[in-house]
DNA sequence: ACGATCACG
DNA sequence: GACGTACGTGATCGTA
């Protein structure tokens, strides 16, 4: 900044070179250099360095850098504790070569690499960034390792303050105080007693077992110090907590001892050598050159200098050279066109009409614009419009607010468009054929601006281009979401290096939480403009990579088509009988309250049914029966294979509870759960379905889900009695019989079974007679596991468990499957093959699904992906099948004069309508020909698709 | 926030 | 030598 005071205060940048490379490691593709070395994290290390190198002469950039690297595995800390980081897993094959490539990297750059045997990173940087700060310099820790951010914050140096924060890069985040403050609730110097008491799993560092982050820094906030904790737990009130605090005292008092960082290594380098200069540009090109980073060298050659000048770099424009070359997503790809960075001062808050015009002419003449909508909610049937942004290029975005300040009408509002002008404005563009509209999951936009009177088309959308390109390569754990790592926050990490403005942070969470509406222009104008500009940049991204990954075939033929269409279900929505579910629950609510009443009284004591915990204490301690199991939760398991035991081998209790539980869950679930989905305004339930929720391609249904309605009980089904249809109209289900089935005999290719198809024989029956040589009651349930076992991978234990027999009569039925119906055999091993060489598995239409741990070295975590992966396929296959069905469906009952059928519902491999009674006759054929014939004319299967079609006053009554 | 449980294909 | 055993989902509850 212009009024920094001279001279510049010096300023060292510490990497934390191990930590960083294995979350390149994790974040990025597999790229390969030319021989084939595999170089994606040491991609992602030297952008990284780049970027740093460049920031000389930044305002808040580094006058001294070094990088410091773990020596080796063992360090002092294992004399203390011989079991500390000992439960890391070897490295992933493919990293391992890259350890020393980071050495060389580091080398090209001519920046200082330290490393000392015996001593961790972490210790050496706190030492170096101690001893700088005792010199008055600022240091910065590049790193997100939370032990470091015990050194965080600012001590008097000798010319004042001198302060140490941290920045993590690959969320571009920068850690101060408040970071802290939010990660651990205390202050900095608090943060080793937090970490004593939490444990950290990934170092194994012991801590208390039971508590966790949240009771650690709740415990230290309020007692001040781990010592005092510790001390003050004697005199505590009993209770859980107490007791651990006592009897895991010793195991804290270690964990502090690991955690504390040593400060006071002798330094291997003189602070004063790691002085940051021109970066001498022969060694760099030569490393650049030998790993086929050509975009950087041509970087380095267009630059006509070193990184270190920040100007020889980059164009005129706003365009430091990017954290935004981090990766791509595909391995031997370059690098995306440079983009600049995200400039939030680059977005205009468009306030009057004339503006409006003008951008929108500009998306007329562009014939592309990325857009979003700001709304009052998640859910697209109820939300209020509150503003539109559009992007044309990156950091060329605007926002346009409609309904900032509030519903009250005297309240003084922001200048902004008439609502219904800038809607009649925007109109046309959004409807123009020959201008695509591109959106980050589009369906909730367009269902939003259906609801505005708009039929926007046509559109492009980059989470269902991310699926079509990425499905299952999203990190763990992130299922639930219904978005599995394919949200615009995550691919903008991925693949843009750049971490959007949350959504929290301009709305804020829980009770405190305003509407969008109530944000502030200019705030609203930095989150929504960004949200469009990073959504187009995604698109520049991504949709390339469709055509050179073979991703066009699903997306264009399959994905694509249908999100209109499953906008359109949505917004249908279904009609459901309020009165009805409401003596349902009424009816379950009485016989609960009976059976709560048995239970305590069969128990000789109250206690809360709903809890297995208590459950399982008072059934196996309490009374005494045998045969219970504590899982890793050291809890008894109470799940429905246990109590039909226990219930078989006589205790009365376990037959009340299963009772109780079955109508608990239909009673909160889905009596009292859907009368509280009911739309006001359409008095239809309107679920939402995921287009990227399930990593096979099928969708999901959430809000409420209505996939898992009950059917297998008969008490169960009388919720599907509720779903009605409107006065005049029926309802009508048409479902695949035995899809997946019928495609595994495809795909594998089985003679048999596609003949017993082909004769429309009853499958369970047919393969009972091929390995029992009868077919009884007993047999055919038998057969009907075992095609399922199949399907799903089986191993011999699963299948005994599930057949009550032995594993090795499991295997002996194994073993005659196999014989009976050659093909499976060779299909799965086929199958695996495929997916262990290219990482991924394919349906008969081409989809992609990601299978990363196929090759694990954790034999449960391999062996899972491998039951996966065998299912995939036939899973995948009929998604994709059933897709095609969607899209024609319409269109063809339109051909037909039949423009009054609604389809409402997708269960998997069943669909739901609802029409007029007298078109029934005419719409069953269409419907049951589109559905036989979706795999047409892509693929030509070799056994008939059956659809079985009923109709009825409800859903229970169409089956 | 997470595990246990159970609803569906 | 131990592990832990069927694929894919979402909602609810109790516990922490």
């Amino acid at each position: 900044m212009a009024d920094t005071p001279e001279p510049t205060k010096q300023h060292l940048y510490l990497v934390d070179g191990s930590s960083y490379i294995f979350r390149a490691y994790h974040r990025l593709p597999p790229l390969t250099d030319p021989e084939g070395t595999p170089v994606g994290a040491v991609y992602g290390y030297t952008t990284m360095l780049w970027k740093l190198a460049a920031d000389l002469d930044e305002a808040d950039g580094p006058t001294h850098l070094a990088v410091i690297l773990d020596a080796g595995s063992i360090s002092f800390r294992n004399d203390i504790y011989e079991h500390y980081k000992a439960n890391r897993p070897d490295p992933p094959e493919d990293l391992v070569p890259q350890f020393p490539l980071i050495r060389d990297a580091t080398r090209a750059f001519s920046l200082p690499c330290i490393e000392e045997a015996g001593l961790e990173a972490d210790d050496l940087i706190a030492s170096y960034a101690r001893e700088a700060q005792r010199m008055g310099w600022n240091v910065t820790i590049v790193s997100s390792d939370k032990d470091l951010m015990q050194l965080v914050g600012e001590a008097d140096g000798p010319d004042g303050p001198a302060r140490i924060d941290m920045l993590d890069t690959m969320k571009n985040q920068r850690i101060y105080l408040p970071e802290v403050a939010e990660k651990f609730g205390v202050t900095p110097d608090l943060v080793g007693d937090v970490l004593a008491l939490m444990g950290d799993s990934v170092d194994n560092v012991p801590g208390i077992f039971g508590i966790g982050p949240k009771t650690a820094s709740k415990l230290i906030a309020e007692y001040g110090s781990l010592t005092a904790a510790l001390d003050s737990a004697p005199a505590m009130k009993p209770s859980k907590l107490k007791e651990r605090l006592i009897e895991g005292r010793a195991d804290a008092e270690l964990s502090k001892v690991l955690v504390t960082l040593k400060e006071d290594c002798d330094l291997p380098q003189p602070i004063a050598e790691m002085k940051l200069g021109p970066v001498p540009p022969e060694p760099l090109a030569a490393f650049l050159e030998k790993h086929g980073f050509t975009s950087l060298l041509k970087r380095l050659g267009a630059g006509n200098g070193s990184p270190a000048r920040k100007t020889d770099l980059n164009p005129p424009k706003a365009d430091k050279a990017g954290d935004n070359g981090t990766g791509d997503g595909s391995a031997n790809r370059q690098p995306p066109p440079e983009m600049p960075h995200v400039d939030h001062t680059a977005y205009e808050t468009v306030q009057t009409i004339e503006r409006l015009e003008h951008w929108i002419a500009r998306a007329r003449a562009a014939r592309l614009v990325a857009v979003d909508t700001e709304t009052t909610s998640l859910d697209a049937m109820r939300a209020d419009l509150v503003g539109v942004s559009l992007a044309l290029g990156p950091n060329d975005a605007c926002y346009i607010p409609l309904a900032h300040g509030g519903d009250d009408m005297f309240a003084q509002k922001p200048e902004q468009v008439d609502k219904a002008a800038a809607l009649a404005a925007l109109k046309p563009l959004l409807e123009d054929d020959s201008v695509l509209k591109v959106f980050q999951n589009g369906k909730y936009d367009c269902n939003v601006l259906a609801r505005e009177g708009m039929a926007v088309a046509p559109i492009d959308d980059t989470m269902v281009i991310s699926f079509a390109l990425d499905a299952g390569r999203g990190e763990e754990g992130m299922g639930g979401s219904g978005i599995g790592g394919h949200g615009m926050d995550e691919l903008s990490q991925r693949h843009l290096g750049h971490t959007p403005i949350a959504f929290k942070d301009v709305c804020g969470t829980g009770k405190k939480a305003i509407s969008f509406g109530e944000v502030p222009l200019d705030r609203a104008t930095r989150y929504a403009a960004e949200d469009a500009d990073i959504t187009l940049r995604l698109y520049q991204t991504l949709k390339p990579r469709l055509a050179e990954e073979g991703g066009t075939r699903i997306y264009e033929r399959v994905d694509r088509p249908l999100i209109p269409v499953v906008a359109t279900m949505e917004r249908e929505g279904i009609r459901v009988n309020r009165a009805r579910l409401a003596r349902l629950s009424e009816e379950f609510a009485v016989e609960i309250r009976r059976l709560e009443g048995q239970i305590h009284e069969l128990a000789g004591q109250e206690f809360t049914v709903g809890s297995p915990k208590q459950l399982g204490e008072i059934l196996f301690d309490k009374l005494g029966y045998k045969g219970g199991k504590k899982g890793k939760s050291g809890q008894y398991s109470t799940d429905v294979s246990v109590l039909e035991r226990l219930a078989t081998e006589g205790a009365p209790m376990a037959r009340k509870v299963l009772e109780w539980r079955q109508l608990a869950k239909l009673k909160s679930t889905y009596t009292d759960a859907l009368q509280a989905a009911i739309n006001p305004a359409t008095g239809r339930v309107h679920t939402s379905y995921s287009l990227v929720g399930a990593q096979t391609g099928r969708l999901s249904s959430t809000d409420p889900n209505l996939q898992n309605i009950p059917v297998r009980t008969p008490i169960g089904r009388q919720i599907r009695e509720a779903f009605v249809p409107e006065d005049g109209n029926v309802l009508l289900a048409a479902d695949y019989s035995q899809i997946e089935l019928r495609l595994a005999a495809h795909m594998a290719n089985v003679d048999t079974l596609k003949q017993a198809f082909a004769n429309g024989e009853d499958i369970h029956a047919r393969t009972a007679r091929e390995m029992f040589g009868e077919v009884t009651r007993d047999t055919r349930a038998r057969a009907k596991t075992i095609n399922f076992a199949i399907l799903y991978g089986i191993s011999r234990w699963g299948l005994a468990g599930r057949l009550e027999v032995t594993s090795d009569e499991a295997q002996d039925m194994i073993d005659t499957y196999f014989q009976r119906f050659p093909g499976i055999q060779r299909y799965i091993h086929e199958t695996l093959e495929t997916v262990r060489a290219k990482g991924y598995s394919e349906t008969l239409f081409g989809r992609k699904t990601w299978f990363p741990r196929i090759n694990s070295k954790n034999q449960a975590e391999r062996q899972g992906s491998e039951r996966a992966a065998i299912n995939a396929p036939i899973q995948g296959t009929s998604a994709d099948i059933i897709k095609r069905a969607m899209a024609r469906m319409l269109p063809a009952l339109a051909e037909a004069g039949l423009d009054d059928v609604r389809m409402l519902l997708q269960v998997h491999d069943e669909l739901v309508f609802e029409l007029p009674e007298a078109r029934v006759e005419a719409a069953t054929p269409i419907i049951r020909r589109v559905m036989a014939e979706a795999a047409l004319p892509a693929v030509e299967l070799t056994v008939p698709l059956g659809v079985d079609i009923g109709t009825g006053a409800s859903w229970d009554a169409a089956h």
